[in-house]
Formats: structure tokens, C-alpha cells, sequence
DNA sequence: AATGAATGAGTGTTCATTCAT
DNA sequence: AATGAATGAACACTCATTCAT
């Protein structure tokens, strides 16, 4: 048992260096230009063990975006909990576009491209964790009359989305020439003012059983998401 | 003269008809995958009449990212003397965004995501041509108490210019699998809200001179530019 | 170890196949006119497997000039225990021309024309094994009044050098059009005759610790010529 | 006539511009790197023009030897009156590479391993101008006693041809890493040691209607050798 | 599990040359 | 005589992928 382990351990220390190799190299030359080999030199590992652990660039490429998406998931309590849902959602912008000062600004840049042009359907589900969590904080905001409820959850989660994954592309299209948080700081205020709750809007809560979505949940997902599911279900203001 | 005019023709034909076969191209079989010989082969011409007019790939989409900027000088009269500024704010995002729907969407798509990936810094300089034109609606905007004033027009316009290609990409990053145009009708005035003049704003007009960006207009755009500025501040509101 | 062995051999005769290949090539179609392709179907191995061996054709021919220099090594014993000095220079001229009638003739002028031609000032550092031969040859030449010393070593071997090599080039400039070893067999006794020490010219031996140059030998060479700068320095007279 | 000379003139002139232009290209480029365009775009002229001027840019290049060659004539005088044959030679070496210094040295180098690899058999015949100079330079240096007449002239000749050149060519190869002049002063004189008449040295002067030699003229220098061999023959010592 | 030699289809690009104007 | 648009064969080199060891 104890050599199974190492065994596994030295399994998954390999992937762990290939995928830093990798990285390092989609820093220093790009994604585009980053060859199988230029990975395998800088991880001191033979093609073919590349190969071993992945089908193709791409394939590692994608493995990448869960751990993004994934590490969103902590600060999911925070939004929820936050009792100014409006203010969910500017924080919601900044936590999405984290990447963009926490890791290397040029691997982010180059992930950001990466999605625009793979385009690898799975990659932006409406039931993505984080679209679970927008539609609970949007749902609770409206409930509470902080947000506006003409429209639904799930219609102003897509708004929300669209606009904050949109100022991350823009940004990547400017190569990273703007510092993204700071403009995000001043602009998203503006851009989610029209969110508010205004008296003169109809006000229309949806059915609670159909603010969380449900269809394809891709399974590189699947065990995050159902926990996720049954934690914002549970946080449902009625 | 004649025999001048006859060979310039013949030369603006053979381009032209390289060009058309090249989107054509695009739209069958994806800019990645289409090479120099398919161009050819369908514009009917040899390889070294390609590279007589194009010094690679890339060099030819790049030339048509000028036709589409240009092509938007159309419009910049209706969006100025449009009186209402902050329904010219939505206009803009939905003439920015036609050629999704007007030109084929399979090469919209295409282009859209060669610009990021492009990382032509040049692509959408702060003077690009609609810089020009919204920065003149605004400040008119501005002037006619119809939209806020605690910020430069320049502030503005980059805001309404950040959403709207972020709109574009996300769009293009979702392979088109939405209608841009529907979307952008339901979304636009939600996320525009916050632009309209309250009372509650500060407000605080910026100098007329200082309207119009003036720095670093690429070669490519000068003349074009050059006329542009002079209608706009020709229709600055004193 | 034998899997490595037998790697290993398998490498060495791929190379070697494609060494002999691409000088069959040569000597049919000349070495402007061989291509990659046609040395990869003689050597029945494939571009790629080429490519893995050598970065391109001229890299293969740098390579092919270490073995006709290090073939020379084989003679230094004979020139420098030759007694007679002078002779020395005379077989000197004769082994360094021997490609000429020893391998293919076509092939010693290609390889000839090419050094012209590719400028790699490495090709003729005076350190280079035979440049450290020549002066040891003539200081114990000098030291037993066989040899003119009113120079030094290096001076004179310059001149032989310059000559012998001038003789290969002449050739190879005629196209080979006359039989270099009769004319060399001719006329080297008279251009050498001016090396034969004469009472009249100053006698001024050189300090024995300068004979043998040192500086910038190529890492190329650095090995072998080590070895022989140690024989050649044990063998000098005192 | 007058229209005729200017056109003439013009034709002239053209062709002028081409050659200068293809130096200027082949100084800053090298021959092997300039393209017909560049020469074209130098000279400030169509392809097709030079098309109309030259086959081709080899054609180009031999056109210019007779230049070389032709400049030569200019001291045929020098050398046959001088009264010291052995110096003669001497002078001879010098004259032969003066280019290296006179012209421009990355120029001279050019056209000096454009000889190698041209393997153009008309451009070193042996009755090229210089060869018949060098013959009656030698014979009458024989008739003196001054140089050895153990040899026909016409061996020697070709003796000191191949030396004089090979010292061009090695300078070549070596990119004309040295100075060519100062080499040549210092090492021809003892190079051409052997030449001197030596009262130990079999004296047979050979036929005088045999010095110089008749056989195939390039019709390129048809017109200059016949001058030439006329007056040479006029100086022959009997 | 790891290696790395071998593969070869794929493709961008060059550039001398032609010929209608 | 001069132009320069058009040609297209020619070629070097890439690099993801396989598979025997």
C-alpha cells in the first residue's frame, strides 16, 4: 500500500511539473508558441511522458480552467451572505477577474485568449458553479428589494455575467494594457447601477424551485456543483 | 491616362477578389485551418500574387479590420444628431455589434476572435474613429443634462466602448450561440441605466478642447480621422 | 546497459547513414542542388528524422570538416619525427591535399568551394590541430639549421598554410581541372625552397615555450588538441 | 545621330545604374542574398529592365570580371620593363590583389568566392592578359639570367598564377580576415625564392615563338589579348 | 512508468522569370 | 525602351504523434 501511494504520489508530481513546465512556458513564449517540447524541457520529462498524462496541448489547456473556475468556490459563502446583494455583484466582478492580479498577469492573459478562440462549449455552461451562485445572491437581492425584479434570476445572471466576463476579454484584447481591477472599481458601479431595485420597475419574484439551473452540468463538475446546489438551495430567502 | 487607370483597375479587382476569397474561405472552413493555397485556389490565383498583395495571412485580415472601423463612419452623423444621447449610447453598442447579424456571423465570429488573440495594440487605440464620434455624443450628452457629468466624456466613452466589446467577445467566446442582437436590446438599457444625468451627480462640465482625443492616431486611420475630428468639434454643443 | 547500447549504436548509424547519403548527393548533383529531401530518400530515413540529426544542410558539412581535420592526426607522428624538415613541409602540402585523389574528387571540390563559401571563420583558427603540427615542425627544423630562422614558427607556418591552402582553393577554382598532387609534386620544391635555412639569413630562435599557440581553440577540437599540443610539445628539440 | 548617341548614351547609363546598384546590393547584402528586386530597387528601375540589360544575375556578375581583368592592363608595362623580372614577379602578386585594397575590400571578397563557386572555366585561362604578361615577364627574366630556366615560362607562369591566386582565395575564405598587402610583402618574397636563377639549376631557354601561348581566347578579351600579345612579343629579349 | 528516435504530412514563403501593356 | 503584375515550381523546415525499447 505504501508503494501505491508512492507510486501515486510520484504520478501526481509528474502531472504537477508538467502543468507548472507549461505554464512557465505559456509565459515565456505563449500559448501559441509553447511547443510540446519547449513543456517537456523545462519539466526534464521525455515526450513521451507527456504524453502519457495528456492527449494534446489542449487537453492540458482545458484541464487548467476547473482549477480557475474552482477556486471561486471560496469566496461563494461570502457573496451569499453578503445582506447587500447589489454589492454582491460588484464583488462577484472582482472575485471573477481575480486572476488578473492574483496569479501571472500574461498566463491569465493567455487562459483569457485561450477561451475566446478554443471555443470549447463546456467551457461557460449557464450552470457553471458560479452561475449557481449569481442566480441565489440575485434571487435573495430581490427578495429583499434590492435588486430589481422585472426580470429573472437567471436573465440577470446572464447580464452579469456577459458584462463582467466581457471586461475581462476586453481587457485581454488590450493585451492587459489597463489595469483591470482599478477600472473595474470605477466602472462596475455605473454599469450595475440599472440593477437596483426602483419602485417604478414591476415587481415579479420567480418560483424559488426554478431560480438554481439544472441541465448539463459537465461532469469535470459534476461532485462541486451538487454540493454547491444544495448549499445555495438551502440559503434561499422565502 | 487609360492605360494607367486600366492597370490600377485590374489591380484593386485582383485584390478585392482575394480578399472576398479569403472570408469565403474563412466562413467554410475557419481563418486557423484556411491556407494561402485555399485563398488562392479560390480567388483563382497564383500563391506569388497572394504575397505580391499581402505579405502573409495575418497582413490581409488585418487590412480588413480597417474596412469594418470605416464602415462605421457611416453612422457617426444619426449617432451625433441623434438628440437623445443616452439612446445613442445604445445605438452605438448595436451599430458596433452589426456586423453580426448584417455580414455573414460564421466570419464575424472568426474576426472577433482574431482580434483578441491578434494583440494588434493598434487595433483599438483610444482615437480609433467611434472613440471620436462618442466622445462628441456624450459631451453633448453631457451638456443637455441627459447624461451624468461626474466623469470625462473620455471616461465614459471608454466604459460604453468596454462594454460594448466585451458584449462582442463574450458573444464570440460563446461561439454565437446566443443572438447578440436580442441580447443587446434587453441587456443595453439595463446596463446603460447608470449613464442617465440625476440630479443627485455631481456635475461638472470638462473643458470643449478637451473632448476629442487627440494622441497617437495609427497612419492607417489619418485622413479619415482627421475629417472625422473636424465634423465632430464642428458639432460640440457650447 | 545493452538497451542503451543498442540505442545508442542505432543513433550512430542513422547519422552515419545520412553523412553518407547526402555526399553521394553531392557528388551526383552538387551541393547547392542537393536537397534535404533527396538526401533523406538515399538514406531512406525521413525529413524529420534529418532534422533530428542536424539543423540543416550546412550544419552537416560544418560537421563533415572535423573528420577531414581530425583524419590528419593520423600523419602528425610521421611529419615531426621526419629528420628532415624541409621534406616535412613538402608532405605537409601533400597530406593536406590528399582528399583530392584519396575520396571522391567531385566531392573534395564541393567540400572545398563550400568552405570558401560559408565563411565560418572557426574553419581555419590557427590552433587547429595541423596549424600546432606545422610549428613544431618547423621549430625543430630551425633548431637543426634545416629551416630558414629569421621568423618565427607561427610566421612560416602561416605562410605554408596560405599556400597550400591557396593550391587547394586554385584547384578547386579550376574546377579541378588539372591533377593537384603532379603540380603540387612540381611546384611546391620550388615556392618551399626560400624556407631552406641559409648562412646569410639571421639565425633567432624563438623561445620553445611560445612555439605552440594556445589561444581559442574551438570547443570542437578542444579534446584532441589537447593531446596533441602535449605530443607536440614533448617532441620539441632543445 | 544625335537622338541615337542620346539614346545610346542613355542605354548606357541604364546599365551603368544596374552594376553600381548590384555592388551597392552585394556590399550591404552579399552576392549570395541579393534578389534581382533589390538590385532593381537600387538601381531605380523595373525587373523588367534589367531583364532587358542581363540574362540573369550571374550573367551580371561575369560581365564584371572582364572589369577585373581589363584594369590590369594598365601596368603590363610596368612589369615588362621593369629590368628585375624577379621583382617583377613580386609586383606581379601585388597588382593581381590590389582590388583588395583599392576597391571596396566586402566587394572584392564577394567577387573573390563568386570565382570559387562560379566554376566559370572561360575565367582563368591560361592566356588571360595577365598570363601572356607574366610569360614575357619571365622569359625575358630567363634571357637575363635573373630567374631559373630550368622551367618553360609558361610552367612557371602557372606557378605563380596558382600562388598568387590561392593567396587571394585563402584571403577570401578567411574573410579577409588579414591584411592581403602587408601578407603579401612579407610572404611572397620568400615564396618566389625559388624563382631566382641559380647557376646549380639546368640553364634551357626555351623557343621565343613559343612564350606566348595562342589557344582559346574568350572572345570577351579577344580584342585587348590581341593587342597585347602584340606588344609583348615586340619586348621579347632574343 | 518512462524514454526519445523516428515519422511525414503539412505549409508558408521565396524569387527568378515572363509578358501584356 | 520600360514597366510591374502575375506566375508557380521549388524548398526548407515544423511539430504533433507514435511506438519499440
Amino acid at each position: 500500500m505504501e508503494k501505491m501511494t508512492s507510486r501515486q504520489e510520484q504520478k501526481i508530481r509528474t502531472q504537477q511539473k508538467i502543468v507548472e513546465a507549461a505554464n512557465t512556458c505559456f509565459i515565456r513564449k505563449g500559448m501559441a508558441y509553447t511547443l510540446i517540447t519547449d513543456i517537456c524541457e523545462e519539466a526534464e520529462v521525455s515526450v513521451g511522458t507527456f504524453y502519457h498524462y495528456f492527449n494534446n496541448k489542449n487537453d492540458l489547456i482545458i484541464s487548467q480552467f476547473k482549477k480557475f473556475d474552482m477556486g471561486f468556490l471560496e469566496v461563494a459563502h461570502r457573496l451569499i451572505d453578503n445582506p447587500d446583494a447589489w454589492d454582491s455583484l460588484i464583488q462577484f466582478a472582482h472575485f471573477f477577474s481575480r486572476d488578473a492580479s492574483v496569479s501571472d498577469k500574461t498566463l491569465t492573459l493567455e487562459y483569457l485568449k485561450a477561451r475566446v478562440s478554443l471555443t470549447v462549449e463546456q467551457l461557460f455552461p449557464r450552470n457553471r458553479p458560479y452561475f449557481i451562485i449569481l442566480c441565489t445572491v440575485i434571487y435573495n437581492g430581490q427578495v429583499r428589494r434590492q435588486l430589481r425584479a422585472d426580470q429573472t434570476p437567471q436573465q440577470l445572471a446572464d447580464l452579469v455575467m456577459a458584462a463582467t466576463r466581457g471586461y475581462n476579454f476586453d481587457w485581454a484584447s488590450m493585451d492587459g494594457a489597463y489595469d483591470l481591477h482599478l477600472r473595474m472599481q470605477q466602472d462596475m458601479p455605473i454599469l450595475f447601477e440599472g440593477f437596483r431595485y426602483r419602485e417604478e420597475y414591476p415587481y415579479q419574484l420567480c418560483d424559488p424551485a426554478a431560480v438554481i439551473p439544472v441541465q448539463n452540468v459537465p461532469k469535470l463538475y459534476e461532485q462541486e456543483t451538487a454540493q454547491l446546489r444544495e448549499y445555495c438551495e438551502s440559503r434561499l430567502l422565502r
